[in-house]
DNA sequence: AATGAATGTCCATAATATGGACAAATAAGG
DNA sequence: CCTTATTTGTCCATATTATGGACATTCATT
């Protein structure tokens, strides 16, 4: 395995068998992981058995594991240090009572997006489980509104990287669409998202800038296809008031 | 450094780097961190690299190192269940240890609490609790340290709803009571429970607060009256030690 | 412009992580 | 109940990796 930085194989290694763990169904087996990770026997058990002394998974009684509550503790923690959740918190619920409609507030991670709060329509007890959520560029709402708010070269550089996966049969595929896409979002600061990553539901995203004008998360409106009735203009404006909002508070001045 | 496990230094390391980082009060400069970790500053660098380049740390535009999101995505499915009792266990045997006596751990439900673990001590005394039973805010240690650490006008809100029913001859069931407790609680910070929910039993109860400072739970120390004879410090302090830890891996960070 | 401090990088070497081979435990078959 | 097959777990020589002293670069101060 290819360590993306010179002198953490061993740490990157770890890391990617911490995440087959987090992304499998249900927890598995020592054999599954043996099989989905491709690491040798040995080495499989001192990955484990390093995880597992740093509480970051746990060995249930049937010998599968899962994760640990020191992963969770510092997960949590993660999200209660991050500034724009704070500022945005009241904007998202203001903006989910003007429109009626489910909001997301996503931030970057390397290539993707990740959701970092869900401000349901309906109201929900329970921490939703869309939260910690990873979302492609190219096939959500968030993810094309944060492509248009970057500087037109780097968004270019990073469409390249992009696997631009089919995620429903109405995802673009195509990255020189995504790159004109990402050219209309610049001009119109929104962008409409046509069930490109879940079949039935469409989206308005827009980006929240930094005070350095440069994109640091974005934010989505989704709406069961059946209720998109209303006029764009009803979903836009309380957008876009939204994210000049946080913008602002962010530190962002427009110029 | 020591590996707890053969063959895992470098990951041991990193881990224990982001751990220092997850700890500071406020996001750790470059320089920070090689006081903290007594780490060489090529080895520092690299991990710190490492770490980045996974996501778990953010470099922020100051050059501060703070948590990153993907932390939230690797720990997602633990994060939508109800994960407090699994946060809280440790610390709940701890308090238990030091105190000798049975823990409660209690989340609020509509206008009541409800158990969801209880650390039995040592001797078997009859109590009548158990996981799943529901607890009134009035008449319970746990009640009132949670309705202590609401926001004030939000607890008296909740107070109204109260049927304020006799559980045992020593309830109080004057609203204008609770309120004044409620305030007291406020400022002590945990409150004591003479046999008001059960007959022959005192408790000390203290809240658990989330990432936005708001309660999330109450635990309680319960002791049989006869055997309660310890000066208050010696079941408060443990009592308190154990909120905050627990209040601190839900994300909770005192001002 | 010169000096000092902080930040960043290189690379020979020591130390670690690796995985083939072996052992123990468990399940299946006779 | 014993033998064989399969799964689970461990050891350790070796190759590979991580380490940190030394050096380079950048930035701040005089």
């Amino acid at each position: 395995m290819k360590a993306p930085v010179q002198g953490t194989q061993s740490f990157s290694r770890t890391i990617h068998l911490l995440d087959l763990i987090s992304q499998s169904k249900a927890p598995p087996s020592l054999a599954e992981l043996k099989e989905s990770s491709g690491l040798t026997r040995p080495t499989l058990y001192r990955l484990l058995a390093s995880l597992e002394a740093e509480g970051l998974i746990e060995q249930r009684s049937d010998q599968r594991y899962q994760l640990g509550v020191r992963l969770v503790s510092l997960a949590r923690k993660a999200l209660a240090e991050n500034d724009i959740r704070r500022l945005a918190k009241e904007q998202l619920l203001r903006l989910r009572d003007e429109t009626g409609e489910t909001v997301h507030l996503a931030v970057p991670s390397r290539e993707e997006l990740i959701y970092i709060d869900k401000i349901e329509c309906e109201e929900v007890v329970r921490m939703a489980s869309t939260i910690g959520t990873r979302v492609p560029m190219h096939s959500s709402g968030v993810g094309k509104a944060y492509l248009g708010a970057m500087a037109p070269a780097e968004a270019e550089d990073l469409i390249r990287q992009l696997d631009m996966a089919q995620i429903t049969s109405f995802t673009n595929t195509d990255r020189t669409v995504l790159s004109a896409i990402t050219q209309k979002v610049r001009e119109d600061g929104y962008v409409f998202d046509n069930q490109e990553n879940e079949e039935g539901v469409v989206c308005y995203g827009a980006a929240i800038l930094d005070d350095m004008g440069k994109p640091a998360a974005a934010i989505s409106v989704s709406i069961p296809l059946y209720r998109h009735t209303k006029p764009t203009e009803q979903y836009v404006k309380p957008l876009l008031t939204c994210i000049a909002n946080i913008s602002q508070r962010l530190g962002y001045r427009p110029s």
